[in-house]
DNA sequence: ACGCGAGCAATGTGATCACAATGTTCCGAT
DNA sequence: ATCGGAACATTGTGATCACATTGCTCGCGT
């Protein structure tokens, strides 16, 4: 079996624009890495091997790597070394229930302050998934679909939320990729139709339900993946 | 009226034990100042200021306020000053139906795994906030409560839920100290008692009902205090 | 041939330095 | 006296270096 420890790992990039410090850009990149799964979990992360990856002094990776630990997407072991952490099926669940709760709650506080154009972007969003649906470009899917439901907890301008929901993606990130991967068509449909729905009428008990089952859905599909437990871990 | 954003920090020091490392003992004495209160809400941090007061180079410094930043604790300004963020009436509202809608949820997770150990080890903690009482030592009371939920979230094996708990707990931390300090005398109540009955009967409803209640309390007992709302920034 | 220990390579940490950007102060022009 | 700008001080960032610890490999002894 081929280790993915110390497979080569090939980056997405991400193009740096002088505003943006050395230490976001690694962040940021890093970080959509691992969101749509390309950092596979179990794959150990150095910090010289990403500097000399990003052509960057380890600076500005360590402060990335460490912010990353602090999410959650990247464990740091006692031996110093920095890994994707491995999924476990109770913490799955832990994780999917935490969606649930946190992401149905910020949905309902952010009801009261949608807009009109807040539904336009949303709904601008939502084609734009359809559209990376069609042509099959997963981690575009992934990506925009976070942006979805980012945008929308974001306009409760009081929100304090929404970190909490990205520390809870960045760790399901590089597990659900796996699951995706292994999904023959993708047969991805989403709730998004009637989460909007939901907005326009200010319908919060069905945008809750919207959310909830948009969340479920995509748990559902990854359960129904054949040998999927097989990617589990036993012990820790 | 004296700037507090100027005003010299009293620290409350921290042991450091050897196999600690620098960044994580200035992370853990900055993290227990700001839960108890001793950085009061706009107060700017800087690193080389914080550096000479604990006489370590500003690297370990700069990790442990980014990390600080990552869980809201403190919030780097596009100025690059680092400062511990105002409380917004909204914000606080927002905090504490987290705190709820999380902490519910963590203990309900838990119950299941709580062995008799467990129990004996919540009741000590809530005796020694019960000492730190009567001695009416605040920040000791406020670091041991802490310990308390933290134990009892934290037996839930697959738990990850701790991590968000605790970034609720920081944002709060520097305003809560400031509403206690008003309060005249420690009427300080808990439902630590009603909580641990609950776990000896495995009684999750009830479980769910003390977590919530201990928290709404100490929400009531700010919300009590004589002209607390000026403590509030109206814009960010 | 197998196990084990010494030496080497690689890693994270922390210190120091250079630099660009920002904040502050103080003096002069109006 | 007030406003504005220049000079200075302070800050965060990133690069480089030294060091202790860990992982790894090669070779010696049985």
């Amino acid at each position: 079996m081929k280790s993915s420890r110390t497979a080569k790992l090939e980056l997405r990039m991400l193009e740096k624009s002088p505003d943006l410090k050395t230490h976001q850009w690694v962040y940021q990149l890093l970080r959509n890495n691992l969101l749509c799964g390309r950092i596979e979990p179990g794959k150990a992360l150095t910090i010289r091997g990403l500097a000399g990856e990003l052509d960057v002094s380890p600076m500005p990776i360590r402060e990335a790597l460490h912010r990353l630990a602090c999410e959650g997407a990247v464990e740091v072991k006692d031996n110093r070394r920095v890994i994707v952490p491995a999924m476990t099926a109770a913490k799955f669940n832990e994780l999917c229930d935490l969606r649930i709760l946190l992401e149905t709650h910020a949905a309902a506080k952010a009801l009261p302050y949608i807009k009109e154009r807040d539904i336009d972007r949303l709904e601008l969003l939502d084609k734009q998934i359809d559209a990376a649906i069609v042509v099959g470009n997963i981690e575009e899917i992934s990506l925009i679909n976070q942006d979805f439901h980012r945008s929308l907890y974001r306009t409760n301008p009081a929100q304090v939320s929404v970190p909490l929901i990205e520390s809870l993606w960045l760790q399901l990130g590089p597990f659900s990729r796996i699951a995706i991967s292994k999904l023959e068509k993708a047969y991805l449909v989403d709730r998004h139709q009637e989460a909007i729905a939901a907005l326009k009428q200010k319908d919060a008990k069905a945008l809750k339900q919207a959310i909830e089952a948009d969340i479920r859905d995509g748990i559902a599909s990854i359960n129904s993946i054949e040998g999927i437990h097989d990617y589990f871990h036993s012990n820790n």
